[in-house]
DNA sequence: ATACAATCTAAACTTTGGTTTAGGTCAAGC
DNA sequence: GCTTGACCTAAACCAAAGTTTAGATTGTAT
């Protein structure tokens, strides 16, 4: 496979792909005689890795590091060990931001839908708290709390 | 409140509070005669929001629109729900990414741990899909696919 | 009055993660 | 042999989201 094909399987453009090679995260890509790049599936499966620990939040130089740690063998398996531990904490911690981020937005779209109902923002602007109905007063303490 | 302790309660630095001034997110912030900002707890409540939205991955240049809006009072107020709403979408199909990064994040961890206990990767590597464990092998379909 | 910490602005600088451009090669089909 | 589309590199460029720097001002405490 070549550039263009494996551009269209990623969802990477052809220049993010030679960009993440130039940075070391596509280790020994075979070359034509050309000077081509002549993908296969090892480098697939790596591209796989390379896309879940980006969308992770993963930063490139860190993926880099994986990718060095791999091409040194079994000496490295500890480290690689714990970094997926260590991302595995990562993406349960950016979860549960999320989670706390949506509990904010709820809050907010019955605030909207109020003001929408009334016309105005004012009346909900100036709503006592225990006015609020359960649920949303419920929402409203664990977002504005400290 | 001036503007370092508001960066103590917020965990934004100083300068990030000035350069959020200075592209529009924090409106109407009172000043002394002097010019020395003065915050109340309606910019706080303000500031809560800002982190929120970009904490869930909202462009500065976005929520400076939100806040725009509502300087411009009642006819505006669908406008800002709509947001929310969408905002609400963009949380989810973040969260189900990374959930799905974190199946792939264990299937590795289940390699890792295997190649441990051997001493090497070779094993590991070779090994037949079939033999995976249940479980495992259930995460390596689901995120092995197309 | 003076010292001092905290604040101010404008402008330059930094980092990350690419994209674009310019000027070539490669290789398949006619 | 020639054309053509896909590929190559190096280097410049870009946008976002800040941070840093330099030099000036504020306002509180002694």
């Amino acid at each position: 496979m070549q550039i263009g094909e494996i551009s269209k399987k990623t969802g990477l453009s052809i220049s993010t792909l030679r960009y993440y090679d130039k940075h070391g995260l596509l280790q020994n890509i075979n070359r034509s005689n050309g000077g081509i790049r002549k993908f296969d599936d090892k480098d697939l499966e790596a591209l796989r890795i390379i896309l879940c620990l980006k969308t992770s939040g993963m930063k490139i130089s860190e993926i880099k590091q994986f990718m060095d740690w791999c091409s040194k063998g079994d000496t490295t398996i500890d480290k690689r060990l714990n970094m997926f531990y260590q991302q595995e904490k990562n993406i349960n911690e950016q979860i549960d931001i999320l989670n706390k981020s949506l509990k904010l937005i709820k809050f907010k779209q019955w605030y909207y839908e109020t003001a929408k109902r009334d016309g105005t923002e004012k009346n909900v602007k100036d709503m006592n708290i225990d006015d609020y109905p359960d649920d949303i007063r419920k929402l409203y303490e664990e977002t504005h709390t400290n």
